[in-house]
RNA sequence: GGGGGCGUAGCUCAGUUGGUUAGAGUGACGGCCUGUCACGCCGUAGGUCGCGGGUUCGAGCCCCGUCGCUCCCGCCA
């Protein structure tokens, strides 16, 4: 016999009654009716019970074992009496009459119970993660990203794509996100940056002729947390393909997302294969983001011009962009629903405020009704086609961005109050047409406002004779940029490529970077365009947020095994932690407190 | 960097208007129990009420500061 186990702790039947067997696992459950032990013997695969009586020569070790202790538990399998069979459980009709025991590992008391399914502190979570990763809800999260991932890989493949890796230790390049930096031992005052993603490699790998570039990518930006933003570290699926427009790529991508979500949607409806194309000027109006959720019936509408009638007074709102969010039903809230959602307006988004009027069926009600009549009420109720008995929010701010975005946050607060998100289905799209730049007001420059190596939809020689003076043409420029969103999360984010090294250094140099230091910064991806490159383009879904929604979590923490705390700290591991004077002087690098 | 929430037994939580010795469940330990599967019953131990200061005759509760966790804003090509 095996010297832990003959069978794991799901598999015994009642076709196994009467065999010996031998199980190894963790205590479960221990319930002691003093003539009578049982032990839930728990592994990967599931949980038996094993039982033994007290002149049983096993009992008095049985007898010791606590919750989580490790056991090796051999005896005879046999069929439960009619009335004491678990219908709940897999294993339920057989038990193990323990006949002998052997202790392979003690456990102390638990910071964190295994058993049951309550919620705990984070920060014992993280802690003791190995102990929570035992739990049930997360070893089956754990699990299903294994699997997604499993059939990730094999529908890239089975569509021409090839894997390959690209170097973790690269380059720090500007533009994007903080880089973690590593210092060079060997070149004192340099440093490697972990990749923030393998842009530049993946497109490199497209001028060296290998046409469809696949890779589960680790990924690294030095950025502040989210619940859908991990501190330091995630993964993309991260994919080029040469040769393609922009509807070829979204032909390639939408088979695998849809079909993976298919695959686990676990009776939940996933929509249409063909993902629906919103621009994102679209977007930012009717839902107040770039990352709508489209579970979320809501549609806000742009309503400054009945505000701006000589007939409404209400001052507050002139010369403003202001965006009415509808409540449908709403009317029928009490008055502290209206005041939680201002409050809470004011408090998290730092906003002076959402006015609101309720429809009942003779007119308006609520604080700012009274100012407008008649005519103008009735040009509100069509543009944001209200009925009797609903209610409407405005949004107003002098910056349309501002108004745009705390429209949108209240279009999705309403919605979860009115309990109009259906929790049982994903809703993709296509955010298309991003702008190729944008104005940063803080340093009155202008900014990329995605990816700097996007191609400008815009014809090669008037892009190359563009100057300062075109500001509000370069501003209004478009990019072959496209997002996939799924239930108001970014699942990935890609574009065509530029792969003209002239129109390149322009696009930096109108984002204000010299053509020399463009050259140098990005010498090995323009160099590589001198000698022959393909047009090519592709995107990169985020696996853990994939992950996150099929395993209908809010976190990415649930779905990651050891993630890091909001602060970036591994509190298992004891990352970040300092390092010897030794280590620090091999690497040139001399720390400094802050001030 | 900024804002909101939380912090009481190993763990999950309650604790009224500021008022006697801070409670319950669970876990741990001991005892009883032959069919449980969140077993049941009895008992014991277990507390710097995150930390520091203040107000008060009196603070778990009020005030100020600080630390930790978390959510959000900024940031995230």
């Amino acid at each position: 016999m095996h010297a832990y186990r003959t069978h794991t702790c799901g598999e015994l039947r009642k076709e196994h009654v009467g065999r010996t067997v031998r199980l190894s696992g963790w205590v479960n459950r221990r319930r002691d009716h003093g003539g009578l032990l049982f032990i839930d013997l728990r592994d990967h695969y599931g949980i038996t019970q094993c039982v033994v009586e007290p002149d049983g020569k096993a009992f008095a070790a049985a007898d010791q074992a606590r919750s989580e202790w490790v056991l090796t538990l051999t005896g005879r399998v046999v069929a439960r009496t009619a009335g004491t069979v678990n219908e709940d459980m897999p294993t339920g009709e057989v038990e193990i009459r323990i006949e002998d025991v052997s202790v392979q590992s003690q456990a102390q008391e638990l910071p964190l119970p295994v058993f049951g399914d309550l919620d705990y502190p984070e920060d014992t979570r993280l802690k003791y993660r190995f102990l929570d990763l035992r739990r049930e809800r997360l070893h089956r999260n754990i699990t299903l990203r294994s699997r997604v991932i499993s059939t990730i890989r094999r529908r890239m493949i089975s569509q021409g794509f090839t894997e390959f890796q690209t170097p973790i230790l690269t380059a720090s390049s500007p533009e994007g996100a903080r880089d973690f930096l590593v210092p060079s031992r060997l070149h004192p005052g340099k440093f490697y940056a972990l990749p923030q993603a393998p842009q530049q490699f993946k497109q490199l790998i497209m001028v060296a002729g290998f046409d469809r570039y696949f890779q589960i990518a680790p990924c690294f930006r030095d950025e502040d947390a989210r619940a859908d933003r991990s501190p330091g570290e995630f993964y993309q699926l991260d994919l080029e393909m040469s040769f393609v427009t922009q509807d070829d790529v979204f032909a390639a991508v939408e088979p695998v997302l849809h079909g993976t979500f298919g695959e686990f949607a676990d009776g939940r409806d996933c929509g249409p294969a063909n993902f629906p194309h919103i621009t994102y000027q679209d977007s930012m109006l009717r839902y107040g983001n770039d990352k709508p959720d489209l579970r979320n019936p809501l549609v806000i509408a742009d309503v400054g011009d009945v505000f701006a009638r000589d007939d409404v007074a209400f001052k507050a709102f002139k010369d403003k962009t202001v965006r009415a969010i509808p409540a449908p039903g709403a009317g029928a809230q009490p008055r502290s629903w209206f005041d939680k959602i201002d409050g809470w307006a004011k408090s998290e988004m730092g906003a002076a405020g959402l006015g609101y009027i309720v429809l009942g069926d003779d007119g308006g009600k609520g604080p700012i009704a009274k100012f407008l009549p008649q005519p103008a009420l009735e040009a509100l109720v069509a543009k944001c086609g209200l009925k009797p008995g609903d209610a409407v929010f405005f949004s107003a701010d002098a910056k349309t961005e501002r108004a745009a975005i705390l429209a949108g946050h209240t279009r999705t607060r309403i919605g979860r109050d009115l309990g109009l998100i259906n929790d049982k289905e994903f809703r993709f799209c296509w955010i298309v047409d991003f702008p190729m730049y944008e104005w940063n007001e803080d340093e009155k420059r202008i900014d990329f406002s995605h990816n700097p190596f996007s191609m400008p939809q815009y014809a090669r020689e008037k892009f190359l004779n563009l100057d300062k003076g075109d500001k509000d043409t370069i501003l209004g420029l478009k990019a072959y940029q496209y997002d996939i969103v799924c239930n108001g999360i970014e699942l990935s984010s890609g574009a065509i490529r530029n792969h003209d090294p002239e129109v390149m250094l322009k696009a930096f140099e109108i984002a204000g970077y010299a053509r020399e230091e463009t050259e140098v910064k990005f010498a090995g991806m323009l160099n590589a365009f001198r000698y022959g490159a393909p047009p090519h383009g592709g995107t990169a879904p985020g696996i853990d947020r994939i992950v996150m929604l099929i395993a209908g979590e809010e976190n990415l923490r649930e779905v990651t095994m050891f993630p890091m705390n909001q602060q970036a700290q591994d509190l298992m591991m004891n990352a970040p932690s300092e390092v010897s004077a030794k280590q620090l002087r091999e690497l040139h690098i001399r720390t400094v407190a802050p001030e």
